[in-house]
DNA sequence: ACTTCAACCTGTAACGTTTCAAAAATAAAA
DNA sequence: TTTTATTTTTGAAACGTTACAGGTTGAAGT
């Protein structure tokens, strides 16, 4: 029982093993990276108490308590993610799904630095999922709630009835959703009020003088695609104004495509004279349709459009531009799927973002 | 020994553990996720065999391996990742560590679909890892190797002589720089070749009759602003042109920031008559600044800029944009750090790209 | 002195995988 | 047949963690 102990390089003490020949003490220096059990033979204890001592169970004394975790501290001990992992099924990872055919502008990188910002001081990783919106959008779903490769999920065009939201309520997983649905159930979401958004552009442009007014909206298949429209139709009804609907064309489309289709409605006879426009890259082709149209902008068209950078008043001043904060919408969304993760009650977790300091005419 | 099989719904069948009172077939269904063991217990196999069989191990008879990996595909088999990663230490994750302030422009997402792209067929995740430039960017990557949280780590915003690198290399952890170093160390990299269009943007605005020139270049510590430097400062020399210095702005100050300074320095009696810009986002800003001061884009100046979207020729059809294909970028990264973990031959983890289409005038 | 009880601590087993050393099965050689 | 290779399969151990079911203590109650 009292041979020599090996070096304090690792957790590479086996004195209990009994039937394990104690020739060399392996020479060969391990990574070096602490354990429990490393904590275990420095402090004399055992392992299960060093594992209770550092999450602060009830049944262990303050005295013990402390000098094990003062001892963490100090060796710099960090539990083993797989063995967690491994024993609890708890991945302490949170996995955002991403669309990689999203048109560039910002609002992945905003997204991301938001979530980030959210896990920062937490024990969650964030890990990125992607998928093709070509593919069937339930599939990176299904593949996270399988493998079990993170304890929540974060998705975004969140459609009215969303297939992915019913199937991660019917298997139990913790998830929150960009966007709201429409489903009769309750969960964890974040939003931008786009109803309000859109209402407030028309009343905008209605106060202007603009009198026939064109939407540039998301895909219809998307939630905020409803909301969005039906701002803008309640506040065009109550303005009086009309709609000049531009088909065939979304915030999805490229951006040569929505220049193109700009262009074609703004050489017709009865074109708009206002935009509302749901996404900041979008606006730049419905500038430049426009313009290839030879209209110009602030005397023959007016355009509200939401943008989550900073970037459309550059070149374009009379733009009226409201911003969308998405860095918030992520952090958002991490502090929901967490919440939902630890059980806390959903009314909590879902927010909704209005529209700021909106349609300040920020031209100088 | 021979108790009725309990049913097939998970590897629940310990029928070799000997003291276990073989009382109740444990009812509760687990979650059913397949393992090894429930292969081995459909084969009739041992566990060793079937994780064998699986992995293509030369040992295994043609016959058994068939059957195993038939098996696995038809219930769906995947590694359990804990798993792997307790008993071999590899995580089957890459982390691209992120600067949280880095200006918006759709770097960051493309980077990570070109990751994504590359890590789709593969059984690597990809994982952010986000620090704030402010604190120590060696931080993120001592976390990174220590905690071991991943296999590889992609970075950006590489120097010339940067401690990360130097870090990595001696701990021995595979890695690719987004970025290439000076440091007399080969180590696996992508990078754009900002030399080159640097170069060929100076000569252009040569060619346009433009002779006094402003770089507006990155951060003077990250490596690409040197050979941006470097390859500016050749061609203006070449080309027997001058350079306007802009001080106290890089790509990292705020749009703000830029568009002040531009117009500062277009007021002055000696003012630039081309600019070379190396970012979009940046561009936007220096557009505007130019035209604060009054002056016009293609009479008084014009403008050679990076962009890594497509947004610049539509609001400013003269400016002449060169894209930078960061989406590709990330896929080559991704590559590399799989290559460099993979020990393959460094010298094929470094890839540099060319400026492509340069220059086209696209106004339409 | 004996039991009872709480407070504190501990070894064992298990999560799913791979590696090790070795056993079984088969084929080849004698 | 027996021996010797060779091929194929195997149980046990280990990675680091936590849950479970017991142990030790020492003090309090009787």
């Amino acid at each position: 029982m009292s041979h020599a102990h090996p070096a304090l390089t690792g957790p590479d003490m086996d004195e209990h093993t009994p039937d394990t020949p104690v020739d060399e003490p392996e020479a060969g220096s391990d990574q070096g990276r602490p354990t429990l059990k490393t904590i275990a033979f420095m402090t004399g204890l055992g392992v299960t108490t060093v594992s209770r001592a550092l999450k602060d169970a009830p049944e262990i004394g303050a005295a013990t308590r402390k000098r094990v975790q003062m001892i963490a501290r100090q060796i710099g001990y960090r539990p083993n993610r797989a063995g967690v992992r491994l024993r609890t099924g708890k991945t302490n990872v949170i996995s955002l799904i991403l669309d990689t055919e999203e048109q560039v502008g910002g609002f992945v990188s905003d997204i991301i630095y938001g979530i980030s910002e959210a896990l920062a001081k937490t024990s969650y990783h964030l890990i990125v999922t992607p998928y093709s919106r070509n593919n069937d959008p339930l599939e990176p779903v299904r593949y996270v709630v399988e493998t079990g490769s993170a304890d929540g999920i974060i998705i975004s065009r969140t459609e009215p009835d969303d297939k992915r939201v019913r199937y991660m309520i019917e298997h139990g997983f913790p998830f929150a959703t960009h966007g709201r649905t429409d489903m009769g159930i309750n969960h964890p979401s974040h939003d931008f009020d786009n109803y309000e958004y859109a209402a407030q552009a028309v009343r905008k442009l209605a106060a202007l003088g603009r009198r026939r007014l064109t939407l540039l909206a998301p895909p219809s298949n998307l939630s905020y695609y409803h909301h969005m429209r039906d701002g803008f139709a309640d506040a065009v009804a109550e303005c009086g104004l009309i709609e000049i609907p531009m088909n065939g064309v979304t915030l999805d489309h490229s951006i040569q495509e929505v220049r193109q289709k700009t262009a074609q409605l703004m050489r017709r006879e009865l074109r708009p004279d206002g935009f509302v426009s749901g996404s900041g890259s979008s606006t730049f082709a419905l500038v430049a349709g426009t313009e290839d149209a030879g209209l110009e902008l602030g005397r023959d068209v007016d355009i509200v459009s939401k943008q989550s950078s900073k970037l459309l008043h550059l070149l374009r001043p009379k733009i009226f531009a409201v911003d969308e904060n998405v860095r918030l919408a992520g952090f958002e969304l991490a502090r929901s799927v967490m919440g939902s993760i630890a059980g806390k009650d959903i009314a909590t977790l879902q927010t909704l973002s209005k529209p700021g300091d909106a349609l300040q005419d920020k031209q100088g």
